[in-house]
DNA sequence: TGCCAGGCGACGC
DNA sequence: GCGTCGCATGGC
């Protein structure tokens, strides 16, 4: 039987925004084209992604085809297999909630691999989106797999693992380049598994990931959140902060039990406008 | 120009 | 366990 293969794969959008899902400060992966077009390697994965109307399209940059079960990964990246309109209704209980959903109501929390959300974060701390995002380039063009023209994946954990500090230094990442590879070290070494990860509980995974050098309480709940699924987890950085204690009496309103990522993703995007 | 950024590790107490 | 400090670097 011949395999079924398409070269666009077109989505149903369910009031997602391409554009306020990958710049809201979960991903430094993506890049618009000069045609207005978003291009990221995610994992293993090039893609070129565009909206129109209520579709997503997405198409292979090097031409090829989708297969096998590109369909559901994809689906899965961009969080179309989960009932955001129940959850965001249920978010809007809360009054101050409602507004950030208002503000940012065509986000989505990416289901990212686990490798690319560890090294970006690690890479996030004092640091800002601007700059995150250009070292996040800087290390995948140098270091990482062109999977098709100008598109880089991540250098994988054995490759990073035998760089030097210097090397890394020398792409602007600074005092991080040395907790760069040191993560690399773990997965490389098979200290850190990711399938083990993943059949952990949160608290439990989230004690393993602050073994690593470098992987403080912020990254971490980053990893868990954007990396691992962990929709309860919601990273708190200044933004975050300054929003809880100032717009919501220093706790995450109650609507949100069980999804505090995910509201955590709307506030912080409200915070950086509005704060 | 000085302050800040999706913080963390080391250190002192 | 908790508070403070230094850290690399560029955006603004």
């Amino acid at each position: 039987m011949a395999e079924q293969t398409k070269s666009t794969l077109i989505l149903d959008a369910k009031g997602m925004s391409l554009s306020q899902s990958l710049f809201c400060g979960q991903t430094f992966s993506w890049h618009k084209t000069a045609k207005g077009e978003y291009t990221a390697a995610v994992g293993k994965r090039a893609v070129l992604a565009n909206e129109q109307g209520k579709k997503i399209m997405l198409v292979k940059p090097n031409g090829g085809s989708f297969t096998g079960d590109d369909e559901q990964f994809w689906k899965h990246y961009f969080a179309l297999d989960i009932d955001y309109e129940a959850l965001l209704q249920r978010f809007c209980e809360n009054e101050k909630l409602a507004e950030c959903v208002r503000e940012g109501s065509g986000i989505r929390v990416l289901n990212q691999p686990f490798w690319d959300t560890l090294l970006s974060f690690i890479i996030s701390q004092n640091n800002n989106i601007k700059r995150i995002e250009k070292i996040v380039r800087a290390l995948c063009e140098n270091f990482g797999q062109e999977l098709a023209q100008d598109i880089f994946a991540f250098p994988k954990p054995d490759v990073l693992s035998a760089l030097t500090e210097d090397e890394l230094k020398a792409l602007g990442a600074g005092y991080r380049a040395a907790y760069l590879i040191s993560a690399a070290k773990c997965v490389a070494g098979g200290i850190i598994q990711e399938s083990a990860l993943r059949q952990m509980p949160t608290q439990e995974l989230r004690r393993a990931l602050l073994n690593i050098h470098g992987v403080g309480p912020k990254v971490a709940d980053c990893v868990l959140l954007f990396g691992l699924e962990r929709t309860e987890v919601a990273p708190m950085d200044v933004w975050m902060k300054r929003a809880i204690t100032q717009i919501f009496g220093g706790n995450m309103p109650s609507c949100a039990g069980g999804y505090e990522g995910i509201a955590q993703q709307y506030i912080f995007n409200w915070a950086r406008e509005n704060l």
